[in-house]
DNA sequence: ACCATTATTACCGTTCCGGTAGTACTGTAA
DNA sequence: TTACAGTACTACCGGAACGGTAATAATGGT
């Protein structure tokens, strides 16, 4: 049951797949098919998010107001899809969080280490 | 018995849980019950862990070799688990990844927010 | 004796993910 | 022109992970 007016109570942490679709969307909108691709980049080899993924976690987003239609390109066929103020928010609170957690490793003097 | 040989490719991203058990398992073994206090009070709101969760996902962790008994306490009831030497690496890669996207999300632009 | 805390096990519904398969349209090179 | 690769999305489904609750049992204080 969505809420109609505007959810502000976002919960953290976010799925890994809906951080990098904000994350995606955070240069501007783009549609489902460009998304997969920039996560894909973006993500290297830790992700891949196929179709299932993208298309179903960007329903959710929407239903839960982190994202919203932004207009349509080509034939009609392609939605593009922008950020909303919350789910802008979303993306500012969960790097604050992640943040904090690699902060906690380091204290614990666990040094990053690369794959 | 885990196979010193056998498979030791350990699937980032780790959840939310996983990663905050191996984070409280960094300074040495506990049994479940500390995990879940350690956890709970290292998460903040953010995250609230039940048993379920907890136990659910030590098992799991323990299947693929991220943590092991270390030993008994009390009666024999209170199993210790500690950090493999593979849980300490999935630890420092995971931490590692989460610093390159809180860099991505600086990168574009967005300062990060505090709750 | 009673109750709170400690500590674990068991169960079960929901969500999310990830893969595959299928549809349809577009550009382009043989 | 047709064949093929790429673009873009829809639909479906199984399985893992999560999250909550309840049951069990031992311990320790008042």
């Amino acid at each position: 049951m969505a809420n109609p007016t505007s959810e502000t109570t976002v919960h953290t942490p976010l799925t890994p797949a809906v951080f990098h679709i904000l994350l995606a969307l955070a240069d501007g909108p783009l549609h489902g098919y460009a998304i997969m691709q920039a996560v894909d980049e973006a993500a290297g080899p830790h992700l891949s998010m196929g179709p299932g993924t993208i298309y179903g976690s960007i329903q959710r987003m929407e239903d839960s107001g982190l994202v919203q239609e932004a207009g349509t390109a080509g034939n009609g066929k392609r939605r593009l899809y922008g950020l909303t103020r919350v789910g802008r928010q979303a993306l500012e609170m969960e790097s604050a969080r992640l943040a904090r957690l690699t902060d906690m490793v380091r204290e614990k003097g666990l040094a990053p280490r690369q794959a």
